[in-house]
DNA sequence: AGGCCGATCCTCT
DNA sequence: GAGGATCGGCCTA
């Protein structure tokens, strides 16, 4: 197994400060039929029902219910929810207990078994810069790569050595990081909680947004 | 390169 | 009963 799992106080803070800090870490699968990792390169932040002013675009917008439960429980576990009927989602749960806020996974780079994440995929493995964005570039993409799913991975403890998913720190820094608006929602578009890894080419949505085309861009301590 | 559209179903009101 | 933190195909240019 590639680096060290990070401590739970890690996770047990505000996602627009966690988000930053995540970009460079990997994200690793122990599936029966051998390890799946990529390491993560694009971010949202979502933030609960505490803050002021408050985050319409949250799944924990409104409180707790049966599908979003998982959010106000302990930081560091696996939020997966479903989507538009066909996809699955990933996020990582933060706040200390009692508190919701996630950090949704929207870019991987392929890291461990490229070759098994395209037939995952239902694709050819093509070489070359383009393929990895195809692979693990966008939210339901790297599910679709790392065979993640709601029934099978949703509530997963993400920082325990007996988990099958984890998510590990092999030493990799990201000191610089792209700040855009959030992709694809209709509240609060305009707040800066996407993070990216500055001109890499796996990130999701349009070249423009890949680019960071009107953006900023914020040191990671 | 960018915009539109349909697929498809779970969740909450 | 409506809408959604998406994707891929097809269209125009």
């Amino acid at each position: 197994m590639p680096g060290k799992l990070l401590a739970r106080s890690f996770f047990e803070a505000r996602p627009e400060q966690v988000a930053p800090r995540l970009l460079g870490k990997l994200l690793v699968h122990r599936t029966p039929s051998g390890l799946l990792a990529g390491r993560i390169v694009e971010v949202e932040a979502y933030l609960g029902p505490h803050n002021t002013p408050p985050d319409p675009a949250a799944h924990s917008h409104r409180g707790p219910t049966p599908r979003n439960l998982v959010l106000f429980g302990p930081a560091g576990h696996a939020y997966v929810y479903s989507i538009y009927g066909r996809y699955f989602c990933m996020n990582i749960t933060c706040e200390p207990e009692g508190r919701a806020g996630c950090i949704l996974l929207r870019a991987l780079e392929p890291v461990v078994g490229a070759d098994r994440m395209a037939r995952n995929r239902g694709l050819k493995m093509e070489s070359g810069p383009c393929a990895a964005r195809e692979l693990t570039g966008g939210p339901s993409r790297l599910c679709q790569a790392l065979r993640l799913t709601r029934p099978e991975h949703n509530g997963l403890d993400l920082l325990d050595a007996a988990s099958l998913l984890q998510v590990r720190d092999d030493g990799v820094r990201v000191s610089e990081a792209l700040v855009t608006p959030r992709i694809g929602i209709r509240h609060a578009a305009e707040r800066l909680l996407r993070f990216a890894v500055p001109d890499c080419h796996c990130v999701s949505g349009p070249k423009s947004v890949a680019k960071g085309f009107r953006s900023a861009r914020v040191l990671v301590c």
